[in-house]
DNA sequence: GCCAACGTTGGC
DNA sequence: GCCAACGTTGGC
């Protein structure tokens, strides 16, 4: 078969991401007392990020989730994608902050997927900590002006991240 | 509260 | 297709 048609496959393996919330919106206690400790991550209306969800998210994927316009923005735990993408429904909401008229139910323009809490780190890791860390400094979160709330992590900076505090199952 | 950086919108 | 205006994000 020509190379040139066939398919490109996906990396196969584990991908690791990194989410941000404002906790006074939806903090990672949040996240943990919700049922199944898992919630649809909706609300995500960013091309980018959609795309992130919609096409490389899968399930099992490392999630870090970080605390953003807090005092102070930290990694507050780990998570992992517990559902592939799907529409996200409060786009057809007209009621819903995120209502989106131009996404419908037979051709949605936002997706979202489900993310379950794994652990808490022992203590938050504050960004000046990972600024100051080894091997971070290519991180998305890391590059100034950085707005994207889904990224992707590399597996040696999810490895990187994971090693510097314990991790405390919920 | 400030403001730099960014993404989106809309006039042309 | 350009780009100014605008709204939002998010650290500080």
């Amino acid at each position: 078969m020509p190379a040139q048609s066939a398919p490109r496959a996906r990396p196969v393996g584990r991908r690791y991401w990194l989410v941000k919330s404002e906790p006074n919106v939806f903090s990672f206690d949040d996240l943990v007392a919700a049922p199944g400790h898992t919630t649809g991550w909706d609300g995500v209306r960013n091309y980018q990020a959609r795309n992130f969800m919609r096409d490389d998210m899968r399930p099992g994927d490392g999630v870090l989730f970080y605390h953003s316009s807090c005092e102070p923005p930290a990694l507050a735990g780990i998570a992992e994608v517990a559902r592939a993408a799907y529409p996200d429904p409060t786009a057809f909401d007209p009621r819903d902050p995120h209502h989106d008229p131009k996404s419908r139910r037979d051709e949605p323009t936002w997706y979202q997927v489900d993310v379950r809490a794994i652990a808490r780190f022992e203590t938050p890791i504050a960004l000046p900590e990972l600024r100051d860390t080894p091997g971070l400094e290519g991180m998305e979160l890391l590059r100034r002006g950085s707005r994207l709330s889904v990224q992707p992590v590399t597996r040696e900076q999810w490895e990187i991240v994971t090693s510097l505090r314990k991790q405390v199952r919920v």
